[in-house]
DNA sequence: GTCTATATGGGGATAGAC
DNA sequence: GTCTATCCCCATATAGAC
């Protein structure tokens, strides 16, 4: 890696970093250049202002979290489908635990999309990815079968993605709360099981 | 009403509105003076600093929204409890839809709340009233054999506070999703019903 | 690519008159 | 209670050398 995507790569994460302890707009190019090691002036070579650094680490920050990158159509049958799903779930929970920078910066930058169309364009496309993604999900549990009803598919499904996306949000200050058993009983509400 | 206690409620009310529209970090006494109609230095004969005022605007935010303003236990009946439950959700969906800056205000706020005891603890205080309070009410439904399972309760109750919950952050940016089927779904997925 | 030096603007806050 | 005048500080950003 050069020197110049070493430093750009370095930005990024510094800010990340620094976005979720103080907040977007009170981490200023003072403390990111402290913090990176180099001159203020020099941020200014990878960024041309402060509004494109904010825009380069929601780009970053992007990376890898549509639904796609966590749920895989093709593994869930018959035999597995509860139990996978239930799994994926737990596996978001977990990986939100090991870093609670992200929800904090997701959240800075749901807050600046209410106020600017690209970011607001892009978190839409997000969530509806999401969405979309947990219909297919339920239509085709709903083929095999294994729901409990298969009236109103889209509301089901969008219930799920609101919860899973609202765990994050609680766990930002909340740690008390058994969420891998919230997301557990939301699974069983939905499909058939021994009970 | 004194003109003091005038001016006092016009700073909190658009401090709020400004609050929302640019976030708290980006206001600045100078957009506040200026829409209250008062000269800047003026701000401090009732706000000592920026923090005091942040504090009083959330003070405002806070009054009226505990669990017990929106469910009343004796109201719920064996016969209307589900409709009631659902009701009860459709309004505050109808609430936030009209005051869309209550959310965002709101998150403004749980932000800095990750970063502020003060903060936190209130926050974390009204969440655990929602939960506890959710706790209660399916309680009552399962002694009145209105559920259909009745494991769990814990987990299941706060699976409708996150949902509840988060039908408003998902307003914030999102108007297409019918948010009352999406509760009402949450609420018949607990409850026995004729299907 | 990274530096030092510097410009400029506006933020929060105070002094003191009325 | 509200004003005008003013202070200090630090933010983003630029100029130009190395």
């Amino acid at each position: 890696m050069s020197k110049s995507n070493e430093t750009h790569a370095s930005l990024i994460q510094v800010s990340y970093c620094l976005f979720a302890e103080h907040g977007i707009a009170k981490t200023t190019y003072t403390m990111i250049a402290k913090e990176v090691g180099i001159a203020k002036p020099s941020i200014y070579y990878y960024f041309d202002s402060k509004d494109a650094l904010i825009v380069g680490v929601f780009d970053e920050l992007c990376k890898g979290i549509e639904f796609a990158a966590f749920f895989d159509l093709e593994q869930f049958t018959e035999d597995n489908f509860v139990e996978s799903l239930i799994a994926i779930g737990a596996k978001m929970i977990d990986e939100q635990d090991k870093d609670p920078y992200f929800t904090r910066v997701l959240q800075e930058y749901m807050l600046l999309a209410t106020r600017n169309q690209d970011f607001s364009k892009r978190l839409l496309a997000l969530q509806r990815d999401y969405l979309s993604g947990f219909e297919a999900l339920l239509e085709k549990a709903s083929t095999l079968g294994l729901l409990r009803n298969k009236d109103n598919l889209t509301a089901k499904a969008h219930m799920l993605a609101l919860i899973l996306d609202n765990i994050g949000h609680f766990m930002m200050f909340d740690e008390q709360i058994d969420y891998k058993q919230i997301w557990i009983e939301a699974v069983y509400s939905l499909f058939t099981r021994d009970e």
